[in-house]
DNA sequence: ACGGGCATGTAACTGGTTACATGATTCA
DNA sequence: TGAATCATGTAACCAGTTACATGCCCGT
């Protein structure tokens, strides 16, 4: 969020209302669950921390008075470190993974049942990404965006299948922990 | 981590330290960069809401002293409440989708290169996360893991492809935003 | 007069990370 | 004696989420 903000900044000073704007657009449909406040926490922040100042823009009594950040140095500094990071997060399968291990342990579900769930709603995603995906304009960002994330997908239901086949005729045994 | 905690107690009570160690042991290689003293917040955040109750083990001198966890009721529902929904976490491709476009918007770096410079990685780390599929042992549960990274990894790898046929050519225009 | 978009923020809470701090037992 | 393992915690910090609070302007 931080290096994002930064980032838009390096293009062009702006005020946070028009940074969560571009942020939202950005982003297509991934971007609407984000927060409105959000933005104002995360630029004080940055104020605080010195990468960004901001001032209030005087001169026009016109529109509700906003107040405009610009990067400073320190901020320059971070937005190009930041383009030059090769990071990638870690994929975040070990919640599925644990919740079958411990359904398996406790008895509490079956694991092939979560399993066939999990299937249901990761189908249910992939369509309604799909289907978002094709009211992006081609080839803009956030249509390659949803491309990732269909990729993604469907590399998560290929891992169900994998799960379901390691797990089914397993039953009882091995609860892992 | 509280819900994956909550689960583990869910099969027996045990004490912070050895839950720590059955974490590690469920997620393999993806558990290593567990941090300790973590488990000890998690346990005095989830007792405090209730839903655990942990006392000291008695009659035990010979050991240091531990403390013993279980659930509660709450706690019980909170495990069952857990393994019922069907939750995902969303991709987290936004991060390097923003870089993407910031690296264009701003000329700071070549988008491209980006590309290039992640692939690698990715590379990189595909080879690592096989070699330590190799060393788990067949049908285990973090073998399983692993080939769900396996799995992510090469749809990353696949993204990152259509990222640079996205951005190749089109160098200068389409910031995005 | 009212709703919706523009615009900015604050307070409280939650949860993960890091680093620090302690101390017993076991084995070489 | 000293290192590794068992075992437990605290304090400070950082970042995201939720909910609240404010106020202007514009169109109907």
């Amino acid at each position: 969020m931080q290096d994002a903000v930064l980032a838009f900044l390096a293009k062009e000073p702006a005020h946070g209302y028009h940074l969560h704007a571009r942020l939202r657009r950005a982003l297509g449909p991934l971007g609407e669950s984000m927060n409105r406040g959000q933005i104002y926490v995360t630029l004080a922040r940055l104020e605080r921390a010195g990468l960004v100042v901001g001032e209030r823009a005087e001169g026009l009594p016109e529109r509700p008075e906003r107040k405009v950040y610009a990067l400073t140095p320190a901020g320059r500094d971070r937005v190009a470190a930041w383009l030059g990071e090769v990071g990638w997060p870690k994929p975040d399968l070990a919640e599925f993974h644990l919740k079958l291990a411990a359904a398996a342990a406790t008895r509490l579900a079956d694991p092939v049942e979560l399993v066939a769930a999990q299937r249901r709603e990761l189908l249910r995603r992939l369509r309604e990404v799909q289907r978002a995906a094709l009211a992006e304009p081609a080839a803009s960002g956030a249509g390659l965006l949803l491309e990732g994330v269909v990729l993604r997908l469907q590399a998560d239901l290929r891992w169900l299948d994998a799960c379901e086949r390691a797990w089914s005729g397993a039953g009882a045994e091995a609860g892992g922990g």
